[in-house]
DNA sequence: AGAGTGGGCCTTTTT
DNA sequence: GGCCCACTCT
């Protein structure tokens, strides 16, 4: 049982009254002046509004905002946070250190790596362009052994990106996490080396070189670590459940100094783990802060109590946990809905039809989410939207900046910006005609060693060998990347790429070269913030999306309806929610099933959507599956609803003559 | 030889 | 829709 609260730190100054917008445990953790605190905060119990006036309440005492790092889930949290907390106290908080590790890593790195012999100008690497490396490292060794089983470059990365961020060492992670690659952990060791090797002369960065970077810095340059434990007075974390080993770490040495951290997080909404996350953090932060001063969230403003109990008794399941009970503010609501569908095209139909519906009771698009546990569960919901012309955007999925149109211009930025990044030139140079990837790689092979794109520009007009055919591609690349080195903004950047050649390009190779364009120029006018194109490529590599206030990727309707992952859906709320796919299998998912703890994680999973509602809840779920060659499967509803046993807290809903069954004839 | 194209296969979650 | 491989065309 957590401490006992007493109002100690009431505060009634001229500006914020504490003690009237937040109720005693949030005040609590408003006003702690200071040392560890631990925060464990359900779904919905006003955990940022208490994160945020304890921003504002330490600047509101005198804590200078230089001072203070506040580490959120995505550089999102971080600037709605603070922009809020900027309303509060009416100054400038934009001095605050706020963002994603990966962010602040970035910050620090750029100032403080050259320590540790990184250079200034590295470029970030993003998964595709991780995953891209890395099996051109792969193709230098020899193949082992014929038909033998071999990771692919994606997994591959998988299992470096683990051990990275689990501070274990790979012939640990393999035959532990892959089993089935456990004989062939020392080509894997072989892969990683070249990889790592090849980062490091390319000035290449990936996400995990980010954190494991910054904390080596920290452990090894003294100075560096008692400069940073010095400035930040106050270390605040959101979301620390989802905190990895190495964060959890970095986290420790810089508020190693001071020792003011304050954590906040919910164990049950872990459900980050394949990246390594683990809740360990949570659960030994009191053994290694020991006057650790914990407050328990546990008052749900967001949801109704049928809602809230479904939540309560689903999680109840899960052995490995804090105790905690979600209470209810609210007081009355509908029942939660189950409903069956005969398959899954019945599925997409009633969640458009019911859509609808709920239009036609005055809900606002904005109000609506269909959340699923992968991507793919979506594409038939999308067309049926489609086909009804209900807007709606999707979160998720490929990512604005790793669409290939993005990649392609971006790469000649890249290739600009560092020319060693070798990644970048093959990229651009296999976008004019007749350079594809043998000749690209010669060209590059002239190209490695130059030191700026000038000098790139020269070494590639004195390449030997170079075909007849390629010159005029060869010649209209050189006087391109001259062009754009003599730039130098990222927005006219852009936008020489575009007239030079790449609008026409669009045009040959895609059907829908219109909305592509039109994506490159909104990337362009979005790059017209930037100063540098280092600034604008690490944060396009760290953002991977628009949003927010640059949300200019989605459709153009004012209101739409949400499609999203629900791990995308982490810590927002819609007064509605629908659930597809509630059969075994599809969630929890086939691929996490196999040992206790992977269950429990995908019950958390269904605690985070759960607990997204305000208002309804719809869980579909259907019955048959109809696969690619037209065969008809039978499928159980998920085990996160059998295993309810509370009679009356789900409400069967049939779907009437309105959703009549496809045949199979119908399908195709 | 190497560039470009078409077909078959699979689909967890992400900074 | 993405990825990989094999095939064809130059």
């Amino acid at each position: 049982m957590a401490r006992t609260f007493s109002l100690r730190h009431r505060y009634t100054g001229d500006g914020i009254d504490f003690a009237d917008r937040l109720n005693e445990q949030q005040l609590a953790v408003a006003t702690e002046p200071g040392g560890p605190m631990l925060v464990i905060a359900g779904a919905g119990t006003g955990k940022t509004r208490a994160l945020i006036y304890r921003l504002a309440w330490l600047l509101d005492h005198g804590t200078a905002p230089f001072a203070i790092l506040l580490v959120t889930f995505t550089n999102r949290a971080a600037r709605e946070m603070l922009h809020r907390v900027e309303l509060l106290v009416r100054q400038d908080a934009r001095q605050v250190w706020g963002g994603t590790f990966h962010h602040v890593a970035n910050r620090v790195l750029r100032k403080y790596g050259a320590r540790l012999g990184i250079p200034a100008d590295f470029t970030i690497l993003d998964r595709q362009d991780a995953a891209d490396l890395m099996a051109s490292c792969a193709s230098e060794l020899p193949i082992p052994g014929r038909g033998r089983r071999f990771p692919n470059k994606t997994l591959l990365l998988s299992m470096a990106s683990f051990a990275a961020n689990t501070l274990r060492p790979l012939s640990d992670v393999v035959p532990a996490r892959y089993p089935v690659f456990a004989d062939a952990v020392e080509s894997i060791t072989e892969i990683l080396e070249i990889y790592t090797r090849r980062k490091r002369q390319r000035h290449l960065l990936d996400y995990d070189d980010l954190l494991t970077d910054w904390m080596h810095l920290l452990e090894q340059c003294e100075d560096v670590r008692s400069r940073l434990a010095e400035q930040f007075v106050h270390v605040l974390v959101d979301e620390y459940q989802d905190t990895n080993a190495i964060q959890g770490r970095i986290v420790d040495l810089l508020a190693s100094q001071h020792r003011n951290i304050c954590v906040v997080g919910d164990d049950s909404q872990s459900i980050y783990s394949f990246r390594g996350a683990h809740f360990a953090n949570i659960m030994g932060f009191r053994d290694r802060y020991p006057d650790v001063r914990q407050y328990r969230l546990e008052i749900n403003y967001r949801s109704t109590p049928q809602i809230l109990a479904l939540a309560n008794a689903s999680i109840e399941h899960n052995s490995r946990r804090l105790p905690k009970q979600l209470h209810a503010v609210r007081t009355s609501g509908m029942k939660v809905a189950v409903v069956p569908c005969a398959d899954h095209f019945v599925q997409s139909r009633f969640v458009a039809e019911y859509i609808l519906q709920l239009l036609d009771e005055g809900r606002s698009l904005l109000d609506i989410a269909v959340l699923y546990r992968s991507h793919w569960h979506c594409m038939e919901i999308q067309m049926e939207l489609q086909r009804r012309n209900i807007p709606f955007q999707v979160r998720g999925g490929l990512r604005f900046f790793e669409q290939a149109h993005m990649k392609d211009v971006l790469s000649f930025l890249r290739l600009c910006h560092n020319p060693r990044d070798e990644l970048a030139w093959q990229r651009a140079l296999c976008l004019f005609p007749r350079i594809g990837t043998a000749l690209s790689r010669t060209i590059w092979s002239h190209v490695a060693a130059a030191l700026d794109p000038a000098d790139a520009v020269r070494r590639l007009q004195s390449c030997p060998g170079l075909p007849q055919k390629a010159t005029r591609s060869c010649a209209m690349f050189s006087s391109l990347v001259e062009d754009l080195a003599r730039i130098g903004a990222p927005a006219e950047m852009m936008d020489k790429v575009l007239d030079c050649f790449y609008d026409d390009y669009l045009v040959s190779h895609y059907e829908n070269a219109a909305l592509r364009r039109q994506d490159l120029r909104a990337l362009a006018e979005f790059a017209g913030q930037y100063r540098t194109v280092e600034a604008f490529l690490s944060d396009v590599a760290l953002t991977g999306d628009f949003d927010g206030e640059t949300c200019v990727a989605g459709p153009d309707e004012q209101e739409y309806a949400t499609l999203s992952t629900i791990h995308q859906a982490k810590g927002l709320e819609w007064a509605v929610v629908l659930i597809p796919w509630l059969a075994d299998g599809r969630f929890p998912t086939d691929l996490a099933i196999n040992t206790p703890e992977d269950l429990e994680e995908e019950r958390r999973v269904f605690h985070v959507a759960v607990t997204r509602a305000k208002d309804e809840l719809y869980l579909a779920v259907p019955q048959v599956w109809s696969n690619r060659g037209g065969h008809r499967l039978l499928m159980k509803p998920s085990r996160f609803l059998t295993e309810l046993t509370e009679a009356d807290m789900l409400e069967t809903m049939y779907l009437d003559d309105d959703l009549p069954h496809l045949t199979a004839g119908q399908l195709s």
